[in-house]
RNA sequence: GGAGAGUUGACCGAGCGGCCGAAGGUGACAGUCUUGAAAACUGUUGAGGCGUAACCCGCCUCCGCGGGUUCGAAUCCCGCACUCUCCGCCA
């Protein structure tokens, strides 16, 4: 939820930002004009609730004839009050409806457009030029059935398409993976944490996924839960209505979860391999900051998460994502994308997103000031998913289906430099 | 799944249908005292909103959430969520 004091001080620069989405610009107007509604029906309100209050104060004090008479009036006054009082809510949740509906405020500085007009910011590393090297290119799966680490074809028999098993030491990587970026994190001071994937409606709709993206969401009817397709929920939802003192510095937390997607819109793409899957698991970290230092945050998390792709060895490109291309919570992304040889494409294995007060608007989540209390920031990102695997093999595939183990990892898969096909 | 008890501010905890946004305590902050600290004493200390752009000030809302009764609800009634205890069931 973005700030209704910034509407009205300064409606143009929220015009700027839906323009920039490609979002409704007139929408702006239509919240000044509920939003003063909605204080003229509140004053009214006010004023007769004020009235009442006092003439109830005087019955209470009032005997005999006169407090006949005062009940008299303050009967019709009753009615009156209720009225008012519905037509006050009324305006207000149409204006917080309005409110609600708009993205964050983009950052000064993200490029204006869609998914296609990101910047790229630098690339890192280079991509094998494997031909040259004699390596004939396979792709992650063929890889990962070599190695016996992955088995889609029994994942869609237990689960459906886009499920899969991770096996021996597919499974091993994966936790390879997780338990790098646990261990990157808790040394950057990151307390760790292990989430909850089911969540309340209130929940997922604070961290503002229930928007246009409803339909990537795992809903239980009957329990009226949500399953969570990022730790990012169950962190931002831990502080809801709370305030808290940032005065040591943000609050970091990495969360280990189970993540889940419908890929509802994505039919046909990335159906090969564990690309773009139902079920995976991710390490989230996730801070809470002062609002005038979220930026800074989300430098450091850009540069932490390059880190680890550094340490992994992997060539990547890091973008500055376009305004149409960032989730309503988001008022500034960066997505670092690594080589993906089988399809000489780049692929997003990370994502960082600024939601500067947005998230903890709808949440509810301050901190105490100098006078009273103001909305913190929310800083999230990605440091090590199921997919990095696709990454991992591909990039560093040896000519007889081998595959490199950069030094990170292999503390978790018993010392090996180097996983080899089962015949 | 069944039965019972509970949910009040940063925390503990009292609360009669009518000067109750709420006693008392703890904590925090400030002051007095002290070379300094502690102790003691004194004072301050919830959130959101409207008037209003800001101050002062005034007013409104909030006692888990949502309804209802009433001139008037933290207090009475109904529904829901959550917590705890016991029983059952399953690990």
């Amino acid at each position: 939820m973005i700030d209704l004091a910034l509407v009205r001080s300064d409606p143009e620069r929220v015009r700027e930002s839906q323009r920039r989405r490609g979002d409704d610009v007139g929408v702006v107007d239509r919240i000044l004009a509920a939003d003063t509604r909605r204080r003229a029906a509140l004053t009214e309100f006010e004023r007769a609730r004020a009235e009442q209050k006092s003439l109830g104060r005087a019955v209470a004090q009032a005997h005999g004839d006169l407090k006949t008479e005062l009940l008299a009036r303050t009967k019709d006054l009753a009615r009156q009050v209720k009225a008012l009082q519905a037509d006050a809510e009324a305006a207000d949740a149409e204006a917080r409806d309005l409110v609600m509906s708009i993205g964050n405020v983009v950052e000064p500085g993200v490029p204006a457009g869609g998914a296609d007009d990101f910047v790229v910011l630098r690339t890192q590393g280079t991509p094998r030029d494997l031909a040259a090297e004699g390596v004939p290119v396979r792709d992650h799966l063929e890889l990962g059935e070599g190695l016996k680490a992955i088995d889609m074809e029994r994942g869609a028999k237990v689960s459906g398409a886009r499920f899969y098993f991770l096996t021996g030491v597919g499974a091993q990587l994966e936790l390879a993976i997780l338990n790098a970026a646990m261990g990157a994190a808790t040394s950057q001071g990151f307390s760790p944490m292990i989430t909850p994937t089911l969540v309340r409606p209130e929940t997922m709709r604070g961290t503002g996924f229930l928007g246009s993206h409803a339909d990537e969401i795992y809903y239980l009817d009957k329990d009226g839960l949500y399953l969570t397709g990022t730790s990012e929920v169950a962190l931002a939802g831990y502080h809801t209505d709370e305030i808290l003192d940032l005065s040591d510095g943000p609050l970091r937390y990495a969360g280990w979860s189970a993540c889940y997607r419908r890929e509802a819109g994505s039919a046909g793409r990335d159906t090969r391999g564990i690309i773009r899957v139902h079920q995976f698991h991710k390490v989230e970290i996730f801070s809470y900051t002062r609002a005038e230092d979220a930026a800074t945050e989300h430098e450091r998390f850009l540069a932490i998460q390059e880190a680890m792709l550094q340490a992994l060895e992997l060539p990547y490109r890091v973008i500055d994502t376009a305004a149409g291309d960032l989730g309503s919570s988001a008022a500034r992304k960066f997505d670092c994308e690594a080589w993906l040889p089988s399809q000489e494409r780049w692929m997003e294995l990370t994502s960082t997103s600024n939601c500067t007060t947005f998230q903890a608007r709808r949440l509810a989540i301050r901190e105490r000031g100098e006078d009273g209390t103001q909305p913190v920031a929310t800083v999230n990102g990605t440091i090590g998913t199921t997919r990095w695997i696709v990454a991992l093999l591909e990039n560093h595939q040896q000519a007889d289906g081998s595959v490199y183990v950069p030094p990170l990892l292999r503390p978790y898969l018993g010392g090996v430099e180097t996983l080899t096909p089962v015949l």
